[in-house]
DNA sequence: TAAGATACAGACTGGCCGGTTCGTTTCTTG
DNA sequence: CAAGAAACGAACCGGCCAGTCTGTATCTTA
């Protein structure tokens, strides 16, 4: 049978540690938090449960470290929306968001907020990454800001609500089986943003049409 | 010693299961799902585990229905909120409704979510107690609609996208501990909410309250 | 008040799983 | 190429826990 080509340790490391994060996200959309187990995790990767030791020291770590891994591949592709914003309306962004979010990320959110809540030393690996993604969503919104004709005061507040908006409705869906009502929300929700954010393709002073109430 | 004073069966079986399903909410709050036992609950309660076992056929039963006991019991509190809604704005209803689900109920939720995702049994049981509360939501949501002089429709999806804001909001608050962040969501949410129910006063048909239907 | 029914108590168990340990293979370095 | 280091594989173990089962107490009913 083909051995494997000779690959130096780096080469090894990275690897094995890039399948066995890949393997953690799939495992936990498809499985949940608990319901999966350090074996399941190697076994899908294709590796062992010593290869998996070997890298993390506990499951709370890889399940850390896979979820860096995850948001920073979403942060490199919300980037990447920005790059390409000329045309766009506010309702693509949402829509944007909401794949995203509904499509797993926030899925996987929902799996380790439990344990976070309840497991200190896993809240505290974990928070610095939480912030980490934070941060880089307020650059987008600052961003995406620039192409709106408001301040980037208010578009860190509204896109933040939005956030929060899909957050909620995604952690519904998972006992609302009910489409309509979640296009009926986003329905609204896009015709409030329309109403505030002006995506501006040429004059860049639009100006809001309403005023929008920042930090009390 | 004092032995307990002679209940009937009906008695003993009400007390009992009311003690454990109370208990069954104080430590998924406290503890989550996955961190319970069901001895822990049969401890918590002060009940043997044969009494919780007699009375709920598995931890999924017993959680489930411990559910349903709380989410009737903040249905009748919502009643009472909006029995009494004389002079109250629209900011001391989005505060309620905050204090309500950051203070325990969402938090709950939030636990056995990832159960329902991912056990069909559990999520098959859980369904009707869920509908049964959407449903009772729409109700509450008529209700404060006609005291707003406001389209019924229009106040529906409207304090359903507060209730998914206030969701993604709570679900946040597990890994963010920005006490402003969310102060700031808020104060831009009643903003929005008083600009649009202001809006609409201006046809104002003050009617009686009447029973109003959950139906579409 | 006796017999059956219901409520409750507590021991047992079988499977699971994260962490540990140790042996083997692959790569690096001098 | 030899020796050490890093990567990996696999068996083992100790604790945990939901469900089961059997025995006992309390209540109902005829």
């Amino acid at each position: 049978m083909g051995k494997v080509a000779r690959r130096t340790q780096e080469q090894r490391t990275a690897e094995t540690r890039h399948r066995l994060l890949d393997a953690t996200i799939t495992l936990l959309l498809e499985r949940g938090y608990f319901r999966i187990t350090t074996a399941d995790i190697a076994s899908v990767a294709g590796v062992s449960r010593g290869a998996l030791t070997h890298h993390f020291v506990s499951k709370e770590d890889i399940v850390t470290q896979a979820v860096q891994h995850q948001l920073r591949k979403v942060t490199v592709d919300l980037h990447e929306l920005a790059d390409s914003l000329e045309g766009k309306s506010t309702d693509e962004i949402v829509d944007y968001l909401w794949e995203m979010m509904a499509g797993g990320l926030f899925l996987v959110t929902l799996e380790y907020l439990p344990e976070a809540r309840h497991n200190s030393e896993f809240k505290a690996q974990m928070t610095p990454v939480v912030k980490e993604f934070h941060a880089a969503l307020d650059a987008i919104w600052a961003r995406l800001s620039q192409h709106a004709g408001i301040k980037p005061s208010q578009a860190q507040v509204m896109l933040n609500a939005t956030m929060c908006l899909i957050r909620g409705m995604v952690a519904q869906t998972i006992v609302r089986d009910d489409p309509d009502y979640f296009r009926s929300l986003l329905a609204y929700w896009k015709g409030h943003l329309r109403e505030v954010f002006v995506l501006d393709r040429r004059s860049p002073q639009a100006r809001p049409r309403r005023k929008v109430s920042a930090a009390e």
